[in-house]
RNA sequence: GUCCCCAUCGUCUAGCCUGGUUAGGACACGUCCCUUUCAAGGACGCGACAGGGGUUCGAAUCCCCUUGGGGAUACCA
């Protein structure tokens, strides 16, 4: 790339066949980052654009390209031009400033008509009649005889002449694709990652561009759309990589006609650009297969097999009423014939199978943040190269980072695994970053979309009275939850009455009933149980005025010593008057979180629970 | 089958272009510290240049081969 154009536009293109995946994510924010990071660094108008790949009419739907707008949208990735969004916040996204819409290629067929037309004119495109099923036996064959297999341009066809034969069958009705007329030359695609990767004359054949259906294929839309809406730089995965050759091929075929809507209306002659192209390694999971929505039918599957195995009564049939599915849907999911994320959707919180997240809208679902995401997306594939002053890699950015120092030539050519545990890691760091307020905000604005639930039972905590115990609530939560999704799992004891404390019975033994141990290994044993020290405790607690985590977590050190005991022997018995359990946040906080009121009643139950025998 | 791409700790990666590093960081893991349980936090540690040939005084770095992984080969995108 020599001279950098202006305005530099870089595109996403969606396909609207189901959500937002974690690969599409990172196309779209390199792009994203590289349009702004350009802009800054060269003083240009730096642009970003989305445009919907709906071309294939039986697996596109609205609802699906909504969807990725608003997971987009959701992680920050804004597009200055392409379909209009307003976001719940009244933001409105994207737009046709420039006038080069529409954007969703199932509106745009008539242009691609008209440039396919002109196509054919010049002989560099024919109509084809073989059926699919002819095709298909002819690649079976070769494939069982260990040919290679390549569509044979058909004798008629001359490359750069017009078949008006063949044109006039078209017209006359006959179902027929057409295919572009590959030229018998070398094709280098000069690669901004992977450096000139040449294709030899020969080497692609005839491919189709439009299909019987009347729709472009993607690769002649993509060729269509990107020189009409003026992208300047293609990156996209590596997949794509092989298909270059032929968006170069068709580049250096086709000419900008005067009306883009008529081919009659002749070439104006200006030739189509070749955009720079990126193509960036791809992701996949853990074990090396490409991360795809079939993980989570997988996951489902074998869970379901897992259940059955150990359940000899539990049959396809008993499944199909439980989760209240067809049983010839359930007999093909478990074979493996349907892989169809509903079902695994719907089987999964029957069976307490937590499927993989693979899709954007899954990681918000389980409480990701959006910011993490975008930062970890960022480093598959790419690095910074920075180091901080105590010789770490700078790793951790946000967005505006991103649109100040992305650059192409960081980006890696090596595909990446997906690291959950790290991602989850980056999560929990941002939660503990947060400021206890600000984490309420996010939390509680999470909880009301995804768990109402627990959403209503913590409004209590929302009263200005509540203050306190509302501080010592985040405490409690932040240091452990790696996402907001499992933020009220350690402070699930507060969110119950204090009357339906259930006590686990080997918590009970061990902290209720077994003997306090002395401060001193040396001191003689203590001869006290945990209901004892208890006992002793709430005289103290019911004294205490100041409830706050601090206050009574210097209680009890003074209390241990003064009754010479371990500070375990008395912090523990109260936890599970408290909670139920020995596993918990530190019991100042519970107790705070509970208030003196709560912390009393608890107690005082505990006791005539486990005070007699 | 054919064509193309790729190759540093278990994982993400820095270093490679412009040969000389004790090959650095992060996540995970292990040990220890802290401690009132669980986390969190702190310290330390384990851990890699796929293999083989070249070129060179010297190769993770440049070249070739092998092996391994991936992609494309659709009237999907």
């Amino acid at each position: 790339m020599s001279a950098i154009p202006s305005p530099l536009i870089t595109r996403f293109a969606p396909s609207p066949t189901g959500h937002l995946h974690i690969g599409g994510a990172r196309s779209a924010l390199f792009c994203w980052a590289f349009a702004k990071s350009m802009a800054r660094v060269h003083n240009i108008d730096g642009r970003f654009m989305i445009r919907i790949e709906d071309t294939d009419q039986a697996r596109s739907s609205e609802e699906s390209a909504r969807g990725i707008l608003d997971d987009l949208a959701w992680l920050g990735i804004c597009w200055d031009d392409g379909p209009s969004l307003t976001t719940t916040h009244g933001q409105t996204i994207g737009g046709d400033s420039r006038k080069v819409g529409p954007y969703f290629q199932a509106q745009r067929v008539a242009i691609y008509n008209a440039y396919l037309e002109h196509l054919v004119r010049l002989g560099r495109a024919y109509p084809a009649f073989e059926t699919t099923e002819e095709l298909d036996a002819k690649r079976k064959a070769a494939t069982a005889a260990k040919q290679t297999y390549k569509y044979a341009r058909p004798e008629d066809v001359k490359f750069g002449e017009f078949n008006q034969a063949r044109w006039a069958r078209a017209q006359a009705g006959e179902r027929h694709v057409i295919r572009f007329a590959m030229p018998d030359t070398a094709i280098v695609v000069h690669d901004q990652i992977l450096g000139d990767v040449t294709s030899a004359a020969g080497e692609v054949d005839d491919f189709v561009i439009r299909k019987a259906d009347g729709f472009p294929t993607y690769h002649f839309a993509v060729v269509i759309d990107d020189e009409l809406m003026g992208v300047t730089h293609v990156m996209r995965a590596q997949e794509h990589l092989s298909n270059t050759p032929k968006h170069v091929a068709m580049q250096q075929a086709l000419t900008r006609l005067v009306d883009d809507r008529s081919a009659a209306s002749g070439s104006n002659g200006t030739s189509f650009r070749t955009p720079a192209y990126g193509h960036m390694p791809l992701i996949f999971n853990a074990d090396g297969t490409k991360m795809s929505k079939r993980d989570k039918a997988k996951a489902a599957r074998k869970a379901l097999k897992d259940a059955m195995a150990k359940d000899k009564a539990l049959t396809a049939a008993a499944i199909g009423t439980r989760v209240n599915l067809p049983e010839k849907t359930i007999t093909d999911f478990l074979a493996a014939e349907t892989d169809a994320v509903e079902i695994a959707e719907t089987v999964a919180p029957h069976f307490n199978v937590l499927l993989p997240e693979i899709e954007i809208w899954d990681f918000r679902r389980s409480g990701y943040l959006p910011e993490v995401i975008t930062n970890f997306i960022a480093l598959l594939g790419w690095s910074t190269g920075m180091k901080q002053a105590d010789g770490k890699d700078v790793e951790k950015f946000d967005m505006a980072f991103l649109a100040q120092h992305f650059s192409i030539d960081r980006i890696g050519k090596t595909s990446a695994k997906f690291d959950r545990v790290k991602l989850a890691s980056f999560n929990a760091d941002a939660i503990q970053a947060m400021t206890d307020e600000q984490f309420w905000t996010r939390w509680t604005a999470w909880l009301t979309e995804f768990t109402p639930d627990v959403a209503e039972k913590l409004k209590s905590f929302a009263h200005a009275d509540r203050q306190p115990a509302r501080h010592a609530l985040v405490q409690a939560i932040k240091p452990r939850a790696k996402t907001l999704s499992e933020g009220h799992r350690s402070i699930g004891f507060a969110l119950i009455a204090d009357d339906a404390v259930t006590f686990d019975p080997a918590a009970v033994d061990k902290a209720l009933r077994g003997v306090a141990q002395p401060a001193d290994k040396a001191m003689p044993p203590s001869g006290k149980t945990g209901v004892d020290v208890l006992r002793a405790l709430r005289t103290v607690l019911a004294a205490q005025t100041d409830y706050s985590p601090a206050a009574i977590d210097g209680l009890i050190p003074g209390f241990a010593t003064e009754h010479k005991l371990a500070m375990g022997s008395v912090a523990q018995p109260l936890r599970v008057a408290l909670t139920g359990s020995t596993v918990s946040p530190g019991v100042g906080h519970c107790c705070a979180i509970l208030g003196k009121a709560g912390t009393l009643a608890r107690i005082d139950r505990c006791l005539s629970i486990h005070t007699g025998n």
